[in-house]
Formats: structure tokens, C-alpha cells, sequence
DNA sequence: ATTTTATTCCTGATTGCAGTAGAAATAAAT
DNA sequence: ATTTATTTCTACTGCAATCAGGAATAAAAT
């Protein structure tokens, strides 16, 4: 694997941006990843994952408007490029393919 | 995300394990990753990560018996443990979700 | 029979990702 | 004005990812 790739947290952070739309800021972001992840994060790794992917091209940034709720700092939107979105469907499609490739009884032994 | 997890590159190296069965080998499954990603990859990147996933308890090894080509070196062959392909599992299922809940208009965009 | 070539495994060193801890900025609530 | 809530940001540590090269083994070539 080449460098200016994803690794596999920044990878999840991305998803969740795409997901999230123009609710992707920092700590949006990672009560989306803890609910899905059942697991707790701190803000920290996430913005740092942020931070790489803008630096790499997987991602823009711009703030947003003040909020009307306490600590009302601006918050800085995420949104995902489209080399972020052809690198994130090239992954899932080998990851698929390899799915595909395992056989039958060894991934029915994983519903388990 | 907690350690003892994978690593992107870890995952890729163990869904090949999984997709290989008993011909899971490092050379091997070397060649099988080059030709999925469509990129170079050195013998050693996945040596050491062959090793550390052994040490983390998600693969097992054990050598074959010698070849009959040129350069039989016993070859040590991997196999996947069920804690293995629980973790896998789960990985694909958070993505699959990740997935769905990116909206239409993007995840049709990547298509291009 | 010894040298070359092919196949494989292994190790040491470097780069960069992952994750922690904590500070700083902003503003509503009290 | 002090507290509390929401957010961003940075410096630091550990480990994953990768590279470069060496060592082991044996068939093939000479």
C-alpha cells in the first residue's frame, strides 16, 4: 500500500462525514462513530484524523455559523472531496471481492 | 478505537488468509494482494504483519511440507482463528451501515 | 560438484497513523 | 462574574505499515 492512503480509523471517520452530511463536525462526528462503534473515543483523535485527511486531500473545511446553544463556538464542517469518495468505493470494492473469494463454510462459521 | 483491533492493512492481509485456506503463505498470499489492489507490496510488510496478528491471536501457523519447485523452502502456512473472522464480521457490518446512511446523491456520485 | 537461480522466511530500521491528555476559545446559565 | 456546556486545537507517545536487505533451502545449470 502506497503512502496517501487511508488508514483504518481515518477511513471510518470519513464515512461518517459522508454520512453526516453538513451535521460533520468534530464532535458530532464522534458521538455518530461511538453509537456505531459501541466504544468510546476522545475528540482529540478524531480531529487529528480530521486534520491528516484535509492536509491529504480527503477532505474540506469551513466554519459554520454560531450556534443558539451554550458554548456556542463555531464549528468547523467537514465535507468530503471526490477523490475522498473514489478511494472510499476502490476499498469497498476489494473488500467485497475478497468476501466474495472466502469460501461458503468458513464465513457462515462468523454468524456465530 | 481500542488496541487489539486491526489495522487497514492488517484486515486486507487476513480477509486474503481467509480467501487463500491452505494455501495462505506469505509469498502467496503477497501475490494475491498485488493482483486485488493493483500495487506493489513487499514480502516483509506482510511478514510483519502475518507475525503481529499471530501474536494478537488472530491467526495460527504451522509449515507445510517441502515443495517440489525450485527453492523448497518449507513454507508456513496461515490459517485464521474464529476470533479472527468475529472481528472481521463486525468490521464489515459497521461499514455496511456506514454505507446505507450515506445519502443517495453522494454514494451514486462515486460511481463515476 | 559447485555455481546460479528460484522460492521462501525473517529481522532491523524508518515513517507515519492512532490515540491520549489537556489547554484554549466561546457563550449561555446561574 | 463565575460556572457550565460546547467546541476546536496542539503536543506527545506507542505502535502499525513499510522498506531494504539478509538468510535458508533446494532445484537447475554448468
Amino acid at each position: 500500500m502506497k503512502k496517501t492512503k487511508l488508514g483504518e480509523f481515518e477511513e471510518l471517520v470519513l464515512l461518517t462525514v459522508a454520512a453526516l452530511q453538513h451535521d460533520a463536525y468534530g464532535v458530532e462526528i464522534k458521538r455518530e462513530l461511538e453509537t456505531r462503534l459501541n466504544e468510546r473515543l476522545s475528540v482529540g483523535s478524531i480531529q487529528s484524523a480530521l486534520k491528516r485527511m484535509e492536509e491529504k486531500g480527503f477532505l474540506t473545511s469551513a466554519f459554520g455559523e454560531a450556534t443558539l446553544k451554550r458554548g456556542g463556538k463555531r464549528k468547523r464542517i467537514y465535507y468530503t472531496t471526490s477523490h475522498a469518495l473514489k478511494v472510499l468505493e476502490e476499498m469497498r470494492a476489494i473488500r467485497a471481492d475478497l468476501w466474495k473469494s472466502i469460501p461458503l463454510i468458513v464465513s457462515e462459521l462468523k454468524m456465530i
